[in-house]
DNA sequence: ATGAAAGCGCTAACAC
DNA sequence: GTGTTAGCGCTTTCAT
């Protein structure tokens, strides 16, 4: 059976409220009961049943990161960066894959707003916007990151695609070579922005893009 | 605002139990009723409220899984394929990694077991038992995975490495090589029983395993 | 077949 | 500073 805050306030002959309120740090407690309340924590090993506390306040301190592929060492070593950096601030990942499948994405959004994450992190494997809308969360907020949609109106983390494509083309330019090929990936932001760098910096050199010196994994729209 | 049993209820004139009872597929309601309330819950899209589910059941329908590294495609790829069968089944996978660190172990399972976890996978990287004693939850069962602890009665699932480093090592004995070293790992199960077994394939065919060809990455207890 | 009552463990608002 | 009251959304038990 695991310690309650009810067991601790028995035990020292006070109210949960006080233990609740040492626990979270509140200031309005003297400072002789808070010593009492965290010894006897201490004591009986209290940990706090989160299901309750996110019930009763809304909050959960939980992040759900929802990745496209986590075998791919990218997502992998994001998960573990954000994960070192919420342990640190007492907050926990929830961490979701949707397999590249957008049925699967969909899925995993919703167990993580049912669960009651605070914040979700998405990069999305999808082409169009449905999921978001589908949400009818209002209340959780959310990021995207790696792959963005210009036309949705939320924050987005990720690197300037068309820049690294221009940047990466302009080289073999300089360097001399005129027939310069395009190997694309699959129909998201990344692929669509760096192919777009690339036709950018071929049509500032006056350079022409033949189709099939572009190759994609997917129709991009 | 997120949609609640209770209004559904309110709108269909009936009870928050009934409502309940649907969701969860119990029998002893009318089928009538049913059906009323589900067309409901589908036009409100209704998402039940985990949180609320677990305080006042005691099941999350949550599986935890701790993993040493999660950059490493053998538990990537497990953590992915857990996450597919769990999905199947309605269940939620929540993910943690410990970075091989033992503390950071210890927190990650503090964290899932006060998230309220039904279930706890472990791949430990911890070299004793100090953690599982520590645990000190007695309600939420636990399985060991890829690493064991002889001592310990958990149950385990991985495979027979001690029959792995045998095979290998015999496999280079017919081939007729004499002069065999080890390279190991850390100082887990498997590193050890790979080991052990390498010992005992030698032995078997009167062979010396000179300690300077054996390398190991920790000293192994 | 349906619902009333009680409670899961905790927090929030307000009283004292 | 401390406690009281109320409630989070759901399940459980037990009437009816």
């Amino acid at each position: 059976m695991p310690v309650r805050m009810k067991d601790i306030a028995r035990d020292l002959g006070i109210s949960v409220v006080t233990v609740s309120k040492v626990l979270r740090g509140n200031a309005d407690v003297g400072e002789a009961t808070r010593k009492r309340v965290l010894k006897r924590m201490k004591e009986l090993n209290y940990q706090p049943n989160m299901m309750a506390r996110g019930l009763a306040s809304g909050r959960t301190y939980t992040v759900g990161l929802v990745v496209p592929d986590l075998v791919h060492p990218f997502f992998a070593e994001f998960a573990k960066f954000l994960g070192g950096v919420l342990r640190e601030s007492n907050r926990a990942l929830i961490l979701a894959s949707s397999e590249e499948d957008p049925e699967i994405e969909r899925q995993e959004i919703r167990t993580l707003l049912n669960r009651g994450v605070d914040v979700l992190l998405i990069a999305s494997c999808q082409a169009n916007l449905r999921n978001f809308y589908e949400l009818g969360d209002t209340r959780t907020p959310y990021l995207l990151f790696d792959r963005n949609f210009p036309h949705l109106a939320a924050p987005f983390v990720g690197s300037d695609d068309i820049q690294a494509g221009e940047i990466a083309t302009r080289h073999l330019i300089e360097l001399g070579r005129c027939r310069i090929a395009h190997i694309g990936g699959k129909n998201t932001s990344p692929s669509r922005d760096r192919l777009r760098g690339f036709r950018n910096a071929l049509a500032e050199s006056n350079l022409a893009a033949p189709e099939n010196y572009i190759i994609l994994r997917e129709r991009m729209e």
